[in-house]
DNA sequence: CCAAATCTCAACCATTTGGTTAAACCAATC
DNA sequence: GATTGGTTTAACCAAATGGTTGAGATTTGG
């Protein structure tokens, strides 16, 4: 094996790629750059992938599968009441981005783009089942008072606004208001909590 | 006047420019789409703008002046509440993206990437004053009892997010509740109705 | 009405960039 | 230890793309 290093090759050009691809997004990315952070010649990620839209879409269906799941599965878990589902979906989110700061841009992006491609793929990752489920607990706490009654489309939107769009904005809110890094990574900690407070404050009859 | 049509050459290319621009972002979108998309010849872009960066500025600069005020004009509305002025963010925001749906997810990924060029530059648009006459009203309004004691911060974050990121997301979200884009538009409609729901929720004491 | 300035165009140029090739390399197997 | 298979590299290629040029058309103003 050439490669002397723990990861093998294709590996070390994912992890490059991922990298460049949700810094930059697909259309300033450059093979180069994917070539050069994986300390590598270009023409390996050729014979790996055959081309640039080949690699791409890797890194992008592992983004997709990253995310698609984390709504279903929280809105799944049993013996959980409505307000716990979703603050379990803010949590997950928050957890993957904390990881992945990049990730939520660049997939938001990227889709809006490919639209009509994705759109489909992305469509059939949902779970309908569990979507309508959820909805009929809306109703359900709404009508035994243990919840207001709300349109659980829009509840499901505030809840994944009010998580995920203060970390998409971060420098632009960090320069309107003037705060450092620092500063403003603790606000994005307090999130949690805030986004919790608020969805309760929502749901409060 | 060689230009036939009623408007300046000038202004039929930045019309363009913007189209393109708004769509695709600065790296995806290519000169000569933009040519094509103001019917001129691809010099003519070089002849009133010099480089795809210098016509971008302008754009850019235009889209940044369209949003940024929008905070510190609501929050120095005289005489209005804390919850109408989180209203009238609300509001504002909304009525630009209805003209300009691009705008938010354009700009928020351009400025993502020029960071440290732009941040500067926002920086200074944004009424420091203004910011902190509203987060003293807050806490006014929270000792009087008028309002819940809440921290300003994430009182406009919520605001913001509640209000731009369902548009910003609209396609993944068609996608994956399998809506029409009518059923969607129908949804961002009810939405001004919605955040000022939870803005209220959010507020009470 | 003519000359200077402005505008428009088709053709052309240089660089960037995704992609290819053919030869060298290396590790395991026979 | 020669063969074989996958792996790596440097050099190269073709297309795309931002940008230029110079000639001609059009408008302006003296």
């Amino acid at each position: 094996m050439p490669n002397t290093q723990e990861q093998t090759t294709e590996a070390t050009i994912l992890d490059a790629a991922k990298r460049v691809f949700l810094r930059k997004g697909y259309a300033a990315a450059r093979m180069q750059e994917v070539a050069d952070e994986a300390d590598i010649n270009k023409a390996m990620l050729h014979y790996y992938f055959r081309s640039k839209e080949k690699l791409f879409n890797v890194i992008l269906a592992e983004a997709v599968g990253r995310v698609a799941p984390l709504i279903n599965r929280s809105l799944s878990e049993p013996g959980l009441s409505v307000l716990e589902k979703l603050e379990l979906i803010s949590e997950r989110h928050m957890q993957v981005i904390f990881q992945e700061p990049h990730l939520p841009l660049f997939l938001i992006h990227e889709l809006a783009q490919r639209r009509d491609t994705i759109v489909k793929e992305m469509g059939e990752r949902v779970d309908q089942s569990a979507l309508l489920a959820f909805f009929q607990q809306v109703t359900e706490e709404g009508l035994a008072g243990k919840v207001k009654q709300v349109d659980p489309v829009h509840l499901i939107l505030n809840a994944i606004s009010l998580t995920v769009f203060p970390f998409v904005i971060g420098p632009i809110v960090q320069a309107m208001s003037g705060a450092s890094p620092e500063d403003y990574n603790e606000i994005l900690k307090d999130r949690k909590e805030e986004v919790r407070k608020v969805l309760r404050a929502m749901l409060q009859p």
